[in-house]
DNA sequence: AGAAAAGCGTACTGGTTGGTACACTTTTTT
DNA sequence: AAAAAAGTGTACCAACCAGTACGCTTTTCT
């Protein structure tokens, strides 16, 4: 069971996450300083030292709540409606926002940019982010593989394509510029995604 | 004409950046300072101020060095034989070899990484870099799409298609965890990049 | 030869930073 | 009621950093 002093201890290691988490968002890492943080908060410096041993520390628990907040939405939108093409599109283009909300390109930046100095956090963030969406498309293509309505062949590297073809375009474009990507553009993406994926992985050759 | 002086001037520059990059490329932006510059120099604080007015520009002159060397040698490896498919493997396993050699992950990183603090130099990357081997490629498709050697198209978008599997796949892999590839592994996704291509705009359905 | 430019070396400034110390108040547990 | 835990506020430290000032030597141009 929970006391109430340790409810309040985590609510108040949740509000210093949070507060730190819109400076790093803004600042990024090494112009976020930990007195910044006490300001913002309202409370004293030594609180933080009293939660996490370090800066470093504070901002790996930052990056991992971020993380866990784009897990399993994927495989949600992932479902089968007999349609393969309709319920590729419709995932495509779910996967596309969010990977192009402005949220989602900051913490890309953020991991890679401070990758040198946490590389523990790259490889969680590949494997909870790129990798796990990956996976649900591998496990929806197998499915339709084995139910004939693609052509046979390795699950993995067919979502692997999707995977790719979905962060290489505008996604890329995205990360450098900041040119925010229009509806339209995102929606022709989406099509023109699937439509590359069903040529190389229909059943039949369409007409 | 140039005088002796000029000469020398500029090979002090040239020095500069050279020790520049080192630290740059070893620790990040922030982690570098204009001491540990002077220090690796051998030469005084004082010379890095008459070259460079402040640290970002020593670091602006540092990237655009970086960007000049990854230019022009993609449009080299596309030459037609009259083999399409052959061209496009060769020219991709060039292109995969550069975008996963290490200095040119280090780039990309720091690019996107202090891309905050400079913008134009994400857009002077991106076109560069990305756009410009996408154009490569799209002034090749065109060409084999007028000789009928692939199915008519927009050829531009054709060749974000490349792009995309090319740096969507193994690219962000290495760009997270910093396993890289083997030599097996690239050729095998060059393979697979083309292959996909193909039965997208191959100009006749293969058997 | 003499002026000018470039570089060198060192010491310095004003500011910031991560992190600590300490005395104090409030809240919760026992 | 007393002990313990948590938070607060402020002052502080040592280190570092970008950038400056200045006097010195060497090289190059005229």
């Amino acid at each position: 069971m929970m006391t109430r002093r340790e409810e309040q201890r985590l609510e108040r290691r949740a509000a210093i996450i949070e507060v730190a988490a819109q400076l790093f968002v803004e600042k990024g890492y090494g112009a976020t300083s930990m007195s910044a943080v006490a300001d913002a908060l309202g409370g004293s410096k030594a609180t933080l030292w009293k939660h996490f041993a370090s800066k470093e520390e504070l901002f790996a628990a930052f990056i991992e709540g971020r993380i866990s907040l784009f897990r399993e939405e994927v495989s949600q939108t992932l479902a089968s409606t007999g349609n393969v093409r309709a319920d590729l599109s419709k995932a495509v283009l779910h996967l596309l926002r969010r990977i192009l909300s402005e949220p989602s390109l900051v913490l890309y930046r953020l991991v890679i940019g401070e990758g040198g100095r946490f590389p523990e956090i790259g490889r969680i963030f590949y494997e909870r982010g790129p990798k796990a969406n990956q996976d649900a498309f591998a496990m929806f293509i197998q499915a339709r593989m084995s139910e004939g309505e693609l052509r046979k062949g390795d699950a993995q590297e067919a979502a692997g394509m999707v995977i790719a073809l979905c962060s290489g375009g505008l996604h890329q474009r995205a990360l450098w510029q900041d040119s925010k990507p229009t509806k339209k553009e995102i929606e022709a993406e989406a099509e023109a995604v699937v439509d590359h994926f069903l040529r190389s992985y229909a059943a039949k050759a369409p007409k």
